[in-house]
DNA sequence: CTGAAAGCGCTTACAG
DNA sequence: CTGAAAGCGCTTACAG
């Protein structure tokens, strides 16, 4: 089939052992030596076999990433900078990204505990929180290098907006625009509150709502899950209440989207009758006008796997958190509230 | 670390042999045996190293996806369902899926030179087209198994709507409510028309334009890169012809849902003076009401995944080729032409 | 039905 | 700076 490094140690007039230390770089190679061996490999177009070099050397070269869902637009994007990142190195340096959402996987835990992870990964970059103590620490017994996405902890590098300050933010705009009656959609009961990015935004408009002032009625908060469906769904239960709300922040664009269009054609007019504003800045949201927090995910992605690799050649450096800025970006689905406008036009 | 193949023979009373055979499932292997076998495994939390496995065995559990980008919805659906298929297997049998863009990988081409990819994927599901004869030659003389989707290829089993039918069913819709002037925007210069989606789309659009007797000015077809921006550019060039088109139908509904925002930005009443046609039913299309032509991507990542195993397992049978039903999925954004409306309303 | 042994293609101390 | 040799954890003929 393919050469091996007896090939090229044969066309070099080496050892195996030189061709293996000269082809990854290593120290206490004659120049000469490396650039007989190099040319050998590059003639017979050899490239170590992934799989003798980790059973040999005890390590690969993938990273596993794991996310909500690989349907999801804020997975894919986060997947495409994560790509980009590792398979742009200059070296092309042979590492290979293993995207498993957790949906499909049984949840990290199912993950964890399921699978050899050690033999498969060097490397763990986690997007779906939340993390137990106990799984960092599984990770790390196994030898594994850890960075998170979307949120942080204590002992592992990551980066992630301020998922609260940001459903704070949506608040905000919306307060300034006169509105008293702010609603809020979104997954509610993840495992007990843990720190989740939905359960950050939840945190976020609450606070918001307080800071502000505004009404603090519990029906104004409908759990939704993540999809225009359940953006749908959940608008419709808002706009039947008795003083049904006249600003909305939603978790995420793609339930913002869902609502925009419910609350239409349940005879709310957006903005006059319903504000809205959402989270992400998905790719369509400028198109169809969606007030936003914006974020720019793909670059997380490719942070992440820097700070992966930084932590993973450097050892255990000091743990890097970083916070990622957002946008505010006003577009058509939020404006001024209209005195008396609170009830529907039919 | 964790348990080898050795640890498990001890605690069973067997060959390090043994075990391989009876936890793969191999025939001539005692009941009796392959019970003790199990339980030592199952106490150890033993799982074959797959490096080990591969190395040795001369194939491993990998299936390498090759799609355009990691940040289309397209293949995002398609990672989703064949990652569903792949890791819920019965036996959760140990198959991982590599997705790699071609954007990333440098196309196929790089995908295949640049990469041992025979030592790191034991099947290949190609999804961006298009694939060559030397390529498909290439996979084949490797020993790796292929399965495309989106289009087909002769020696290779695969699965796709019919692109081109799709398309013109769009002009067909179009041309029953009235419309002479249809336009089409999309991707043009692929590789000089292979047989990609895209590719294929067009081909369906000009050949219902044709059937149907329409305008076949050539200013109706503009090229436009596969993204709301791009629809959004697209159109504006449209309605800008001294006869701008009353209907549109685009390669894609990301297209499209850029275009319909543009259309009304520009002052044109959608559908009143232009009706808009997707294709793909993207997430979000039901919510801004866009009428498409849907096909259910998910369903084939899954299905594309059965057909590899199918093969994989089966040796080579025959090479099967399936077509996917696509359905018109009539909402807001397509209406009767209205006499005379050709020229926008400022 | 089961075991002993070779071998997959590398990496890594250990000598020199 | 370089080589000989052991070993990573499996699978696979080959015997029995």
């Amino acid at each position: 089939m393919s050469a091996t490094i007896e090939d090229v140690a044969g066309r070099a007039g080496v050892s195996v052992a030189t061709v293996s230390r000269a082809l990854r770089g290593l120290p206490n190679v004659a120049p000469s030596t490396r650039e007989r061996v190099t040319a050998a490999a590059r003639d017979l177009h050899y490239v170590a076999d992934p799989a003798a070099s980790r059973l040999a050397g005890g390590r690969g070269l993938s990273v596993g990433i794991v996310v909500a869902s690989l349907a999801r637009w804020y997975d894919g994007q986060l997947l495409a900078g994560a790509e980009a990142e590792l398979l742009g190195l200059d070296s092309a340096a042979g590492y290979e990204l293993l995207p498993f959402s957790s949906g499909a996987i049984g949840g990290l835990d199912g993950f964890l505990e399921a699978r050899p992870f050690r033999k498969r990964v060097e490397g763990l970059i986690v997007a779906d929180g939340p993390l137990s103590d106990g799984q960092v620490d599984r990770i790390a017994e196994a030898g594994v290098a850890l960075t998170t996405v979307g949120f942080l902890h204590e002992v592992a590098p990551g980066l992630t907006i301020d998922q609260a300050a940001a459903a704070t933010s949506g608040v905000a705009h919306l307060r300034a625009l006169g509105h008293r009656r702010v609603a809020w959609m979104g997954p509610v009961d993840h495992h007990g509150l843990g720190f989740t990015p939905s359960a950050e935004r939840l945190r976020g408009y609450l606070a918001g709502r307080e800071e502000g002032g505004l009404d603090a009625d519990p029906g104004l908060v409908v759990p939704a899950e993540l999809s225009p469906r359940g953006g749908a769904e959940a608008v419709r239960r808002l706009l039947e209440l008795p003083t049904p709300p006249t600003g909305l922040v939603a978790c995420s664009d793609e339930l913002a989207i869902g609502a925009m269009q419910a609350a239409r054609d349940a005879g709310f007019r957006v903005p006059g009758e319903l504000s809205i504003v959402g989270i992400d800045d998905h790719d369509v949201s400028e198109y169809v006008g969606l007030t936003t927090i914006g974020q720019d995910v793909r670059a997380q992605g490719a942070r992440a796997v820097q700070l992966l690799l930084a932590y993973l050649s450097e050892g255990t450096a000091e743990v890097v958190h970083e916070i990622v800025p957002t946008r505010l970006l006003v577009r058509r689905t939020t404006g001024p509230v209209r005195p008396g406008a609170t009830s529907p036009t039919p």
